[in-house]
DNA sequence: CCAAAAGTGTTGACTGTACACCCATGT
DNA sequence: ACATGGGTGTACAGTCAACACTTTTGG
């Protein structure tokens, strides 16, 4: 049996080392926890969805929430989002960046804990089957029914929302929603969709042309019973700014 | 004296307490340290400045840095970036926004340490005398010449670069960089010193009637041998998006 | 032959860009 | 009187926004 008065010593000696860590060191600083949460968008059903988990642990237990973790040693911020798109949506190799750091100190209900806030784009058709993970079961839902979530995650899919309304008007970014190749009606869909406003269909064609972002394929999409359309295909499939606004 | 065998006990108690807290947990996550670094903009003499130290301490003793700081407790990110602002610049209540979280791994030869980086912007004239603070000796210079830098901080400042002139052709932060009232010249050169291009006067000047975001004062600008300008001042000093691009 | 979506041109308003001269002051 | 930066207008080209009809297919 352990000496209760040696245990009662190293009790006091790990918590003056803990606040040690956390609150003082010489310069005065301490580490809060960082964690990453991953915005995954996708266009399914002409609706704009955001893959939500519920959440397996306290806090906020089997509310929906944004996929995250904490980041893991040695690892950068972008690589725990590519591991949580990998486990979460099974999918890599896919468009994403940095979105915004959250910190304000009232959201996490243990302490002082920021989120490296990430924004990733896939096409459905790369999404894997949903691996019914655990209790989590991800799923994308709409934008535009999201009810209580955790933490400050709809204040992020805000942000990630208006982060992607305003890139999709100045970068190719579009290539990362739709597939390999895609009619001119699909395109204008997805825009639609994000800027959430009908676009003139003669206006939108000519633009995208002068544009110069997509070429046609020889390709036509048949079997719908109306007139085939134009297969088309992004030029690069890879972020870039346009010189001119859509 | 001491007893070193209980010194030594001390020792290697706390070392497992501090692996403990960075690496394992439970859950395999740790924490790794979270410093705020600022750049800091302000025009002189014609040309766009940057505010920068020289690091009082390891690592890079000696070197050029940006201002900076682990996040203390209890306080935000931003709260860290203005603390530094008034320490390092003597100001408050200046144009701010978070920048980009930097956190690729061989950024900081301590360890795995992130950087939230902010963005600031100065009127010269808010500028408090530089208190010479210790052996930092804050001073800003021509972002032109820049030589060394510590850590990442010329990717950030490149970053921040970036950002600025980006946004000063979508929002109104001028106003930040700009004394009170300013005649059309005064303006005109901020846009031009940002851009790094000359712009035509009778071009720039109806662009920015037209953007409506300032407003005659009643006052001219005499005393120079050469016809008195109009001063003007912004309609409204808090950043807002343009409907329209400069 | 009908329904459905594909595909295409023109016009008028507005915005961008290029460019050169006169004006008011201090010295 | 002259040097200095302050201040203004016009013309052409390009872009934006609004709008309606014909084409090709499957059923």
């Amino acid at each position: 049996m352990y000496n209760s008065h040696k245990i009662g010593a190293l009790i006091i000696l790990i918590s003056i080392t803990i606040t040690h860590m956390q609150s003082s060191k010489k310069e005065g600083y301490f580490n809060p926890g960082v964690t990453v949460d991953v915005a995954i968008f996708t266009i399914e059903d002409n609706t704009l969805k955001i893959l939500l988990i519920k959440r397996a642990n306290e806090p906020f237990k089997g509310t929906p929430a944004l996929p995250g973790g904490f980041i893991h040693k040695g690892e950068s911020s972008l690589e725990t989002a590519e591991r949580i798109l990998a486990d979460k949506a099974g999918v890599k190799n896919v468009y994403i960046e940095q979105l915004y750091t959250f910190d304000e100190s009232e959201r996490d209900p243990r302490g002082q804990i920021i989120s490296i806030a990430y924004f990733a784009l896939v096409p459905r058709e790369k999404l894997g089957i949903h691996e019914g993970s655990r209790t989590e079961n991800p799923e994308f839902v709409s934008v535009e029914n999201l009810d209580k979530l955790a933490f400050d995650h709809k204040k992020i899919i805000a942000y990630a929302l208006k982060r992607l309304g305003d890139k999709i008007l100045y970068t190719n970014i579009a290539y990362s929603l739709l597939p390999q190749s895609f009619t001119f009606s699909q395109l204008q869909k997805t825009y639609e969709i994000i800027l959430g406003a009908p676009i003139d269909k003669r206006n939108f064609r000519k633009k995208f042309i002068q544009l110069d972002m997509i070429e046609e394929t020889n390709e036509k999409l048949t079997g719908k019973r109306q007139r085939p359309a134009k297969l088309y295909r992004f030029k690069k499939k890879m972020p870039e700014k346009l010189k001119r606004f859509f």
